[in-house]
DNA sequence: TATTAAACTGACTAATCAGTCTATAAAGAT
DNA sequence: ATCTTTATAGACTGATTAGTCAGTTTAATA
């Protein structure tokens, strides 16, 4: 699989696969209509992508590349623990606001059959630097002793959640409330 | 909509379209396939549900209510708010790990455009209850002066992301790490 | 027992699906 | 200028789909 250097119709189908595999889902969505979406012929769609399935994985790879692109930052020395957490915390919130397809496409195909598990490895560095973050929070003691994997959980959670809230009452998406909500994370997680 | 007095095939047919519907998604399963599953006929399926929409529909208010019934419990006066908070918890929890298929299912169908609105309506009797310990915990000053939304929005995320967490590493399930996980929901929300 | 309604069956159908094929057009290479 | 590869198109195909229908079995009632 290859998905780099996008041509311009490449990339309007996986732009139209966006909107409609989030919108109908996967079996819900026809390539014809994909195509018709894109402004292009079926053919030219199995020209790019082989079968439909290397199309979702490929938007997959697409999406997921992109907001970790727009989250990765580095850990700033001169600010607090707390603040570093904050900003990548706000980094996630502002993706899945701004980018509410790529954001519900990645949380409805993270754990669905059309990803293959080699698209999911090549995503497992992000993890990594998280894990850093992480053992830097355990010997300061800033944060509880709960275990990695629980606490990566419970992030991507409050994330989620947090997105979903402010979708559903956009009203609400306000500074004193973006920090209310993210006080209910860093309540929960600190020492 | 009935659902109500549910006949042997009946249950079968609902019981196999959970199954399929969670693994392969809505247009991902065939009726054929559900009815095959099910050890009945096309035929039966369309005599008891008109159309495969009705179908879905139906499940999610069978599966719902089923999880709604599980949990339903009063206020017990005799123990302090955190420990009522914590029991109507861990209830969510055990309904998540013992019935896998309904809890995904929920999650799944929640927002999809195959629920109807009518059916959604139908179960937002229980968001009252829940209405009813918000304020308790507000006055009492046992929680935040948080937006009562964003407190639900904040427990189900809890929930969900603990379910998830327990279902990715069952060896984890135990008392010490449950109670873990419920102190990062309290530590969030208590005052 | 006879009558009727409900439960049940599976072959069938029109529509739709993923993917193919043949034919051009455009772009690069020599 | 000629040749080769790549990009694009859309009509086409065999397989599959949701749903129908005509008829059979079962169960309830009179």
């Amino acid at each position: 699989m290859w998905c780099y250097s996008l041509k311009e119709k490449e990339l309007k189908i996986l732009d139209a696969s966006l909107k409609l595999f989030v919108e109908r889902g996967f079996h819900g969505t026809s390539t014809a209509e994909i195509a018709k979406t894109a402004g292009v012929a079926t053919g030219t769609l199995f020209h790019y992508f082989k079968t439909k399935e290397e199309l979702i994985n490929c938007l997959y790879l697409y999406t997921k590349e992109n907001m970790l692109s727009e989250i990765s930052e580095h850990y700033n020395n001169k600010k607090t623990f707390k603040e570093n957490i904050r900003a990548l915390w706000l980094k996630f919130i502002y993706f899945g606001i701004n980018e509410p397809y790529k954001f519900q496409f990645i949380l409805t195909f993270h754990c669905s059959p059309y990803i293959t598990s080699l698209t999911q490895e090549q995503l497992e560095t992000y993890t990594e630097s998280m894990l850093g973050i992480y053992k830097v929070g355990i010997e300061d003691q800033k944060i509880k002793k709960i275990p990695f994997k629980m606490a990566m959980d419970y992030l991507w959670g409050n994330i989620v959640a947090t997105v979903n809230h402010f979708e559903k009452y956009p009203e609400n998406l306000n500074e004193k409330n973006l920090n209310a909500a993210f006080e209910l994370l860093w309540n929960g997680i600190s020492e």
